[in-house]
DNA sequence: AAATCGTACTTGTCTAGACAAGCACAGTCA
DNA sequence: TGACTGTGCTTGTCTAGACAAGTACGATTT
């Protein structure tokens, strides 16, 4: 038993380090079976408890498989996933120590078409909210905001001062996040979007469409537009 | 008490089911304390470790935060995180029920430049492995792989058919995946990338850089390039 | 007034045992 | 041969109690 790097650590904590630890040098292909919880109850001397503990924070984390009835078993790890998380634009600006600043280029109440109504939950010709806001780093244009907003979720919407919050806050405050759909494109902008982001018309965007939910009801529709050249979107995938 | 929905479901279940469906409904807004472990026993007739369970688990989906000596408060939910899963490609459109073919158009050993051999933890001028492959859906190109290989990993390499299985399979066959960076951004095509999706050379595209790293030695870094107008990142967020 | 201490409450973790449920496999019976 | 049954393994879940550790707050002391 060569465990004893961290004496401090809990019991379950130790468990779970062995396995991983072994894991990843290879102890056990992807889909072998690995040792029962009484194996491990024996061999570490700790309750069955507190080695179900580390095996299920294993199962949750992706590393390991487990059967009812059969065992525990390595996981394929077939797979690349990792925490996508999509921030306010401001937070994350100011994370990266430069200045945000947005332009308000629209703000008003509209009739909504068939689609949108669609999306918002609403009927045809009912009152949406919409927003044209640009938003800058460093005075450089990055992020080119449409965003259609149902009324009955945010009534204020209209009167909140966008230059000093954005909408995604604002909204995160007024209604609490219960679900959002997004989807991620490249694709050309459209001709106003490339006069606002002071782009060529061919240049390439990334596109984000999101649609939040809360409390099943449909909040707003984004459509965040990003020249392709200034805006990277990154992850990390680590077990 | 108002939680008898599912008969049959575990006591640590309904704990979660009855709090999760209070914090939807609003009953505690964000930031907001929460019953402690000791009167949700009261309020359930269960043992400390059951609704313990419970907790916990909300804290993993983020719903919840807890503070050992404060106690547990409603979270604020101020961020859209998802998991964002990149899969072998051939996985991807078998399971769409289309069919996926791949052209090989390039499979060699090179020297790697100063810029590669860093990312794959090489010294200038070493022999790496290098394809170029497009993947078709339904005959259709949906995307360009250009792909160097750490020859240590995955000596046999290039003698991989690869036609019938894709450099992600096997390289996850080979080498289990522990490590894995990726940046997606859009941009426009080498004029070969064009040439070889059968786009033009201003279209939009969506690009992801991925490096992998296998208990860590470097394994691959790949550059795969999808026209815009026919790739789609989608995602969905749920608590 | 400021620093210290004690107390009550919270979550974090562990134990030893229990029963249920799912699976594989050997043995039995028709 | 084929269907059934028992047995021994596995994980899934629960219990009642225990101690540790962190926080807030009031009471006491300096």
């Amino acid at each position: 038993m060569v465990t004893a790097r961290q004496p401090n650590l809990a019991p379950y904590a130790k468990v779970k380090q062995y396995l991983k630890a072994r894991l990843q040098k290879g102890r056990w292909p992807p889909g072998a079976l690995m040792p029962s919880e009484a194996e491990l109850v024996v061999q570490f001397g700790v309750s069955r408890m507190t080695v179900n503990r580390a095996l299920k924070e294993l199962q949750v984390e992706g590393l390991v498989e487990r059967v009812q009835g059969l065992g525990t078993f390595a996981a394929q790890l077939h797979r690349v996933s990792s925490t996508l998380t999509i921030r306010d634009l401001h937070t994350e600006i100011e994370s990266r120590g430069h200045t945000h600043h947005a332009e308000v280029h629209l703000a008003r109440q509209e009739a909504a078409t068939a689609a949108l109504a669609e999306k918002l939950g609403l009927t045809k010709g009912a009152a949406v909210f919409h927003t044209l806001i640009v938003h800058h780093e460093n005075n450089v244009p990055l992020q080119c905001e449409d965003r259609y907003v149902n009324p009955a979720c945010a009534p204020d919407y209209l009167n909140v001062d966008f230059t000093k919050t954005t909408p995604t806050h604002y909204l995160l405050e007024v209604a609490p996040l219960w679900e959002a759909q997004y989807s991620i494109e490249a694709a050309a902008p459209t001709a106003r979007e490339a006069k606002l982001l002071g782009i060529g018309r061919h240049d390439a965007c990334l596109i984000i469409v999101r649609r939040t939910v809360s409390r099943n009801v449909p909040i707003t529709v984004a459509r965040l537009v990003h020249p392709g050249s200034r805006y990277l979107l990154e992850g990390q995938f680590k077990p």
